[in-house]
DNA sequence: AAGTCGGGGAT
DNA sequence: ATCCCAGACTT
């Protein structure tokens, strides 16, 4: 057994492993910035199997930068609905207008890092993937496969830490490898080194790895216990005549962007009913009659347990209210829907009806 | 440094 | 039920 470290040898069988085990992913078949970045963006605190089907859509509806670029933002927020975390879609349209006027992509690190909703992470996977630099990329796989191998035992969630992985992760990159040595890395950690019990008899770099030799390989990375979600009771008002149902649109923050059936949190001490009242005097400027409680929606977020009492309302006017005051119109069938609704908006719309044929929207204020 | 921001698959 | 995922941004 041996417990040498050294960074040319572990990238060698990194790289070896990588050669042999490396899944196929649509954006590894043709790696051009535009596939990495959407990729990238879309791939932040989710699921490879979640991003597969949006990915696909994207790319298609949206071949290049230039397309993306160019598209109204209620598209990309439809496209993206149901994917989680939207301020990423809004930053990712963002990021692709900035580099469409910039006449591309940027190639570095250092020049993505400018871009909106590309951090320390994203900025190394794009430059190292899609161009080659030789730049750490440091994500939870890769924090989770060097803190075991090196038995680091402090939080590395830490700016120390982060500095620490960044350093760890740099030296086992360079020229000509690096976009292989990123994704090997987030390959492993995806695969043998897994957060429960990892597969350490898989991995190249056991006869180097200290967990590898602890009792619990899995104690690494030593995180902080997160907290558990806060109860947040909530409110939300359905108002249908018909085939409408009146939505509107999320300011920036929770769910930013989104349509709903109007929806927020009751504050303490405040009923129901009075809070329904205050939510569409309060956002929406107008008056409404509670009518009956259809139910209660549970939506399980990172940091709250939202519980959503539906009731039915009624608001004047509900249909053909006047175009002055900015509604929309907009038909609603399961394929040709351009509103992006939360599955939290989906839930409560389904308590109340299984298929609206018909939605009206009420226009946001401005986001 | 801590809090905010989704949704779902794996265990 | 609990964890945490190809994290970034705000306070």
């Amino acid at each position: 057994m041996t417990t040498t470290k050294l960074p040319e040898a572990l990238q060698a069988s990194l790289l070896q492993w990588y050669h042999a085990h490396r899944r196929k992913l649509p954006w590894r078949e043709d790696p051009q910035p535009w596939h990495v970045m959407l990729s990238e963006l879309m791939c932040q605190q989710t699921r490879i199997a979640t991003v597969l089907p949006y990915y696909d859509r994207f790319l298609e509806r949206w071949p290049t930068v230039q397309d993306f670029a160019a598209a109204p933002e209620e598209q990309v927020m439809s496209a993206w609905a149901g994917l989680g975390y939207y301020r990423r879609a809004r930053n990712l349209h963002a990021a692709a207008k900035e580099a469409a006027a910039r006449g591309g992509i940027p190639s570095t690190k250092a020049e993505l890092l400018e871009l909106p909703g590309i951090g320390p992470y994203t900025a190394g996977a794009i430059a190292s993937i899609a161009f080659g630099e030789p730049v750490a990329a440091v994500d939870g796989n890769v924090e989770r496969v060097l803190t075991r191998l090196h038995g680091y035992a402090d939080n590395p969630r830490r700016a120390a830490g982060k500095r620490w992985l960044e350093a760890r992760a740099l030296e086992l990159t360079g020229p000509g490898v690096a976009g292989d040595v990123t994704q090997a890395l987030m390959e492993l950690g995806a695969t043998a080194c897994s957060p429960r019990n990892p597969s350490c008899g898989a991995c190249p770099w056991s006869e180097h790895c200290d967990a590898a030799r602890m009792e619990d390989p899995s104690s690494l990375p030593a995180l902080p216990a997160r907290r558990k979600p806060v109860l947040t009771p909530m409110v939300a008002g359905v108002c249908r005549d018909d085939d409408v149902v009146f939505l509107a649109r999320r300011a920036p923050g929770l769910f930013g962007g989104l349509w709903e059936p109007p929806c927020e949190p009751v504050s303490q001490g405040e009923s129901p009913e009075d809070a329904l009242r205050r939510v569409f005097r309060e956002r929406l400027g107008r008056r409404i009659e509670v009518g009956r409680r259809v139910g209660e929606v549970r939506h399980q977020l990172t940091h709250r347990d939202l519980r959503v009492q539906v009731f039915e309302v009624t608001v004047q006017p509900t249909r053909r209210p006047p175009s002055a005051e900015g509604y929309v119109e907009q038909g609603y069938h399961g394929a040709t829907k351009d509103l992006g609704l939360s599955r939290l908006a989906e839930k409560v719309l389904h308590l109340t009806d299984e298929a609206p044929p018909l939605w009206v929207a009420a226009a946001p204020a401005t986001t």
